[in-house]
DNA sequence: AACTAGATGATAAGCTTTATCATTAGATGC
DNA sequence: GCATCTAATGATAAAGCTTATCATCTAGTT
């Protein structure tokens, strides 16, 4: 399960009818050649098939997500920017956590054994089998802390208010 | 902080020179009267409002929930059901975590000083400023169980097809 | 090689959220 | 209280991402 060879990927899709395509081979590869930590949107994905000269049409990329993530091969990742994410998915134990920041969107990824722990004991405490957990801090970059500010995401006015920054009348 | 009067909503908002409206007082009222542990959507909460007999327009419903979350009156939840949801926020020792399971959506709440250390303790690390941070555990409900996939929310035809649920081929 | 069911690609449709703009109405000062 | 200034509202259009449709192609199997 470490990390999938065309042909485990082939095996784990027939097992569930589902059938191993030259494109689906693509998309997993290049998961697996992704930057340790970086993950994808569906979007970003067809971008780079299209610059890598690759004719895979968007419908298939959100198919392909659909399926990885369903079979467990990719993870599907909510981090606030209004769509989804997708990252490779690696065996429990080292599953990883995200600080997201609300200005710049960036993330940093950590781990933590303790929280992967609770997790479990959360879920079999109430009699559940877990499937994932992903725990998911919102902070804000030093540079943009004048602002003690939740972290919606803020856009038009709200946005162009909130850059005019009107100071805190202490 | 605990919970807003009318009147301390009022201070909080003229202090970043939003103002108090009927509508979002009747908002903010909704959410206060709300079961510990709901939550909302924007469109859940209009069909609330509308009910009520209120009439206030999605437009209106959606800046609400904006600006009460960069106010941190409210509190932005992804629980991955493709839209976000709202609920009061408390003061920071109590937050809250969720559990989701993937089959009926259905979310169960619980606390963790433990989580909210290590969230702490991890932005700082870092050197950012914590704004909020949630553990979300993806599960499936024990009925549903027979198949072990993850939580991507399977739609049309995956749906369709993993509804015919073709059994693990042992 | 033939057959069946799944996959692809192009396109349309769907759903949630955001932008626009004329009109209404808080907040502040006189 | 009244006038003024600017934010908020409501209706509607538009945007953004995701899902559905369907004719055509193809992987997997016999």
């Amino acid at each position: 399960m470490a990390s999938h060879t065309p042909a485990s990927l082939k095996a784990l899709l027939n097992q569930r009818g589902f059938r191993l395509t030259p494109q689906r081979q693509t998309i997993l590869h290049i998961f697996q050649t992704l930057p340790q930590g970086n993950h994808l949107s569906a979007e970003e994905l067809h971008n780079i098939l299209v610059a890598q000269g690759e004719r895979i049409s968007l419908s298939t990329v959100y198919r392909t997500l659909h399926v990885m993530a369903f079979m467990g091969v990719l993870r599907e990742l909510e981090l606030a920017e209004g769509h989804k994410h997708y990252e490779l998915n690696s065996p429990d134990p080292h599953q990883h956590h995200h600080l997201v920041c609300v200005q710049c969107n960036r993330t940093l990824e950590f781990e933590s054994d303790l929280i992967d722990r609770i997790g479990t004991k959360q879920a079999e405490a109430e009699g559940y089998h877990l499937l994932d957990c992903q725990l998911t801090i919102y902070i804000v970059c030093p540079d943009a802390m004048q602002q003690g500010w939740s972290h919606s995401l803020p856009r038009d006015w709200v946005c162009n208010r909130m850059m005019q920054m009107r100071p805190d009348p202490e």
